[in-house]
DNA sequence: AACGCTAATGGTAATTATTTGCATTAACAC
DNA sequence: GTGTTAATGCAAATAATTACCATTAGCGTT
């Protein structure tokens, strides 16, 4: 049994802000080394300690989702604002968000079949755009 | 335009078949360094530089595809047995492999709508087992 | 408004996964 | 068999992320 995790928050910091600010106002899909780097645009002295820091404590509080696209490294977005997936150009790196009707319904057989109890899915595409193709 | 990726590969080795050989028994989705440990049973000689300079020439080549799941290393399977996505279990790590008609519906949606050229999917689904739940 | 406690930070070192450089080995064409 | 050079083993280099530890700064209490 998953136990309930309660993570401690106890000081509002300019930092915590500032990262959160950045995440929500970004469009896309940040990694933490872009996110650093905007954050020292306005904080210089924040370090990147402290961006991994609070990346992952946003992920434990459900603020953000973590993303693994073609890169090594990973890409966080804000949660929840609306479901959707992404589909990757291979060729020229391009992210496109979707959503689909299907997922949900395959999302529903699928806990059905297995008995899982489903929390998050992921759906990722590959292929070439329309220019690259 | 994506060029058409002409890999060399010239020679047969020893240690390629072992390392394809073991990829296509296991069942399941091996890492480096599980691949690694396996063929050093058979082959000790064998070095982890070896493992993953062909499990990327197999990557090229189109013979495996590379996983991404919770952890923060690789997961290697053999490709084209049958379509499959994952479903991970966020308390126990297991991954059940399924399948689902809307996969491929979705896909022809989403190429329609995009002007994609998809040409893979990866599909995890996160959640909690049933003995875990 | 200053005080004290300690969470949060900055900077650096450590870890983990993976890649690269280079000397050596061994496939394969001749 | 011999020669060419792809493939390998080993060690060092990178890249992303985490851990350590001394210092800073929220925030509740005086």
């Amino acid at each position: 049994m998953p136990e309930v995790q309660r993570v401690k928050v106890q000081r509002n910091t300019g930092q915590r802000r500032l990262l959160l600010d950045l995440l929500n106002q970004s469009e896309g899909h940040l990694d933490a080394d872009e996110l650093y780097r905007l954050a020292k645009e306005r904080e210089p002295r924040i370090s990147l300690s402290t961006v991994y820091r609070n990346l992952s404590l946003f992920k434990e509080l459900g603020l953000i989702e973590e993303r693994h696209f073609a890169d090594e490294h990973h890409h966080y977005e804000v949660k929840g604002k609306r479901e959707h997936y992404h589909l990757v150009c291979l060729n020229c790196g391009k992210v496109v968000e979707f959503q689909s009707p299907m997922a949900e319904r395959m999302k529903e057989d699928i806990s059905k079949k297995t008995g899982f109890e489903i929390l998050d899915g992921d759906i990722r595409l590959e292929g070439y755009c329309e220019r690259c193709s």
